[in-house]
DNA sequence: ACAATTATGCTCAAAGTGAGTATAAATAAG
DNA sequence: CTTATTTATACTCACTTTGAGCATAATTGT
């Protein structure tokens, strides 16, 4: 980075934006297509420092305009340089460097276009209807043998993906893509010309650049955050039953949760008030809740500290 | 930052660097002095992406051979492109972005050069000796006088410095010092020409550019990490006392802990492994304890959840 | 020898958490 | 319209975690 500078280096600054909604079901974001391209991408465009204040300004009044959907929470992941890899197909030899960000979006204000899930890009990570299949029968002998060669790895294999004593971490999303990437696992390894051999069968849908690093970085800070800010509310409507509530949690956090205890740590939270409105589906009908506070901005803290199940086996 | 590019945007990108170390009971920072400015600064170089692979590659190398300090953790903050500003005195007209790290040094490891306690630019957010003065005599009743024009951040104020039913949360360190900054009571404000009126008493030393922002920053990352993940052994030395260890956690989280409950904590959680020699001070030995894995990088997860006392007073 | 100082062990009550059982209120099926 | 099914909500209970303190141990300083 520093000492005495030599020439000019051109930099190119991109935006590169996760955009995710809870719909039907599924947690998804915001992918583009290109023509004769098979894989997808996430939205971005250059940063123009001369034209907008702030970067997350100007990225929310851009994605308004250019991807239709409404923001409603914005937050910087992390600025990529790494590769000093240049823009594909471009004349000039400027340096790109990415800044990545998360956006979340209500389903409501989410516009048409076109909404990929997430999960298919990290089926590993979707525990809701118990362990994924992938991982004992392709993941983990994959990462076996491949550990034959790059055994100072063991321990990061072991922490990222629970092995032995240690438990799966749902945050660890982006450590377990990155193990995956130098392992040669994922398809955007060998295009990116890290690794000779193919891999065997692919590990979720790939998509350009880096952006399933982004998507993954992106998956891994919410599920993170969730735990300690109120987030979660902005992949919800206006109202909105316990029930609701609860299975979006579930696509972010990727396991299922106890009912009665989710309802128990919801109602002591003090996040929600009662609405004395009630929906009607096919059971008993639920109570609406409402997110408190009407002011956005001015957020509570504190977060929801979901967990899963107990854990057994402690490594004291 | 999207739709048609016009023309040339010359963007410089600079990284900025919080070094922090607990040393002498101190949690200082490494602090850059300029000739013919009284504010310090952080140690800051341009980030050239012709030279360096990584930003955190040639970040460390810089700083060991620019600042003379090893480096034990590394962590990327946040890019701050906002203000829009150009470095002052210089010539040419390009944008600076400035990407801020957090870095964690050893003391052994962090040669000479100046060091400055972080608490004299923060003074508000030491409460090891109890609750700081400046916030009742100075800073609650600025704010209030403040908030009779700008009523809409009243809550943000609740929520940041724990008024009312509000705990106070040592990992808001941002939120307070940019409440701060708005509300014209810190330095830098009236330097950046955001506020006329010069602040009636200056809330902790000033330091030049955003740098106090970026400290915040890292001060506030910092002590949320310390909780799920084991970054407080990188200011710590290889052989270490519990008690060491605890002043350690206290220098950062800002606040004093029990001491029968904090090693109980600590070694519940698995971190630690007691070597079997002791240390000799003033009264009965201590057992001095190593952190386990000595595999650097293969860091285990999980951090050591500290907490204040007993919150009182639940907002439900 | 004794006071002062620091470390360590242990207890106890309160709060939090995982995992149920039980009951209520609706719709769908017969 | 009676009953099975479905979903929501209430409550219990054992176990763990946590805040706070008392008690004891092993040093140094006087």
């Amino acid at each position: 980075m520093p000492m005495s500078d030599s020439g000019n280096t051109d930099i190119l600054i991109d935006i590169s934006t996760a955009i995710l909604r809870a719909h039907e079901g599924e947690l998804q974001f915001r992918a583009l297509e290109d023509a004769g391209e098979s894989a997808k991408r996430l939205p971005f465009g250059p940063f123009m420092p001369h034209r907008h204040r702030t970067m997350e300004i100007s990225l929310r009044q851009w994605v308004r305009e250019q991807v239709g959907v409404d923001l409603a929470h914005v937050e910087q992941l992390y600025t990529f340089a790494d590769q000093g890899r240049y823009r594909s197909g471009e004349s000039d030899e400027r340096h790109v460097v990415s800044v990545g960000y998360l956006a979340l979006a209500r389903a409501e204000d989410a516009g048409g276009g076109a909404w990929d899930n997430l999960y298919r890009h990290f089926p590993w990570e979707d525990w809701r209807t118990g362990r994924p299949d992938v991982l004992d029968a392709v993941i983990l002998p994959a990462l076996d043998n491949w550990l034959g060669r790059h055994d100072h790895a063991a321990e990061r294999v072991r922490l990222a993906f629970g092995r032995n004593e240690a438990q799966w971490d749902e945050e660890f999303v982006l450590e377990r893509y990155e193990l995956l990437y130098q392992a040669g696992l994922i398809e955007e390894a060998v295009r990116d010309g890290r690794i000779t051999s193919p891999p065997q069968e692919a590990l979720g849908a790939p998509m350009q650049l880096d952006h399933r690093r982004i998507l993954a970085t992106a998956l891994g800070r919410l599920r993170g955050k969730l735990k300690y800010r109120p987030v979660l509310f902005d992949l919800m409507p206006d109202r909105f039953t316990l029930r609701a509530l609860q299975e979006t949690t579930e696509l972010v956090i990727g396991t299922s949760l106890h009912k009665q205890n989710f309802r128990r740590l919801v109602e002591k939270s003090g996040f929600v008030e009662a609405t004395g409105e009630t929906s009607r589906t096919r059971g008993r009908p639920a109570e609406l809740f409402r997110f408190r506070h009407g002011n956005r901005a001015d957020r509570p803290l504190a977060g929801l500290r979901v967990s899963g199940g107990r854990k057994t086996g402690r490594t004291s």
